[in-house]
DNA sequence: CTTGAATAGTCATATCCTTGACTATGAAGG
DNA sequence: CCTTCATAGTCAAGGATATGACTATTCAAG
């Protein structure tokens, strides 16, 4: 139940619509939560049964009818509540790793042009972090605004966005580097010795019997 | 359908019980995929009614009986299939990033706490990871083992893990000295005039009734 | 004049992931 | 002797997330 609250400090800024609710947490700008629109919508509902958020009804000339959120004082203390509350550990969780960690076992090709692509995205979404920063932090340079600026919670986790996806894009080129460089040299894998130390804990037990199943 | 695909990643450097794949996804030591036993055991007994690993029984002397899975051909075919199949780009998804995005609005003591002790964590992770890398690598130095060595896959990924909580400890450490310094000198918020540019793009449609629903 | 993108929002389904239990045995520590 | 830890595995239930489709209007480009 993390989505709920991450709804209740995106609303913290100003009121939104579902709608764009539903962009700020898209893949573009998600700085420090995604969800899909639906998700969104759910929340806001629910949020609202529990009055944790209030809507109201914005009638638009040329535009869909929408519903603009805000918190309420009870939402602030919930959040209040959540944000003194102990936090989870975090992981990353991502397809392009899964197959780096295969990479000794499937070509090489397919997954340098993915990693590649990645770098890439990365480097855009970096554009868009560095954009993004600039705007918050107005004419002040960073340590200025980080000082003195109002409002620095969105401006500090675009911050970890921007250092992630840094990382990404740094150790997506290293990868493709490398893997390059390997399948040049030798495609039938490695030349050193294979042996199994250091990758998972060598069985200590004694096995006795080897039964098929 | 990550997690299968995770699973054979895992056991192509050796065959492992579901409990030591466990202790492999779990907090500690998931440099590429997080999970908890009880999937693990689930997505393996699925992984072997199709057919993508095999089981193989083993009696112990002092331990329980545990099953050791390996990949069959069929799973060796459909990592290749995935490993070539577009990935879906990954976010970070964080309670942490959640409570410092709303930063000016909740206590700042609880969050500055929770945020050093992310710090040390990352530190840990930090140690564990250097110390599986140096395992990994044997005598060799990083960029001999990343050209000559034998399955370089584990390495590539754990040095993601290690980057990642380097990213981590940086920033966790920046914004705890940040709300310090905030909330020491004034915490009523920022000396700044609250504008609303930047953080949220400003709706420019006409507004015409505002009818309190 | 029609297609496509943007705005605004919703429904149903399916899979994924987490929480919280529970069974057993053997080894080590106090 | 008793407790705790490590090994090895399983069940049930519910919450969270993702996939795919669907309604409607307006504006701009081809």
């Amino acid at each position: 139940m993390a989505l709920r609250h991450a709804v209740l400090a995106a609303l913290l800024d100003g009121e939104l619509s579902g709608y764009q609710l539903a962009k700020a947490f898209d893949v573009g700008v998600a700085n420090f939560w995604h969800a899909l629109p639906q998700q969104l919508y759910a929340e806001l509902a629910r949020l609202e049964r529990e009055g944790l958020v209030a809507g109201r009804q914005v009638v638009q000339e040329t535009r869909p009818t929408k519903r603009l959120f805000h918190v309420t004082d009870a939402g602030l203390t919930e959040l209040e509540r959540f944000a003194a509350a102990a936090s989870k550990p975090s992981f990353i969780r991502d397809d392009l790793l899964v197959k780096v960690q295969a990479a000794d076992h499937v070509d090489a090709g397919p997954l340098i042009r993915q990693v590649e692509e990645r770098a890439a995205m990365a480097e855009a979404k970096i554009d868009l972090f560095r954009r993004i920063l600039r705007k918050m932090r107005g004419g002040l340079g960073e340590e200025e605004f980080l000082r003195t600026g109002g409002r620095v919670g969105p401006y500090l986790t675009c911050l970890r966005g921007l250092a992630f996806e840094e990382g990404n894009r740094d150790w997506c080129l290293r990868i493709a580097a490398i893997l390059r460089e390997r399948s040049a040299a030798g495609p039938g894998g490695g030349t050193t010795a294979m042996t199994r130390e250091g990758t998972a804990p060598a069985p200590r037990n004694p096995e006795v019997a080897h039964a098929e199943r």
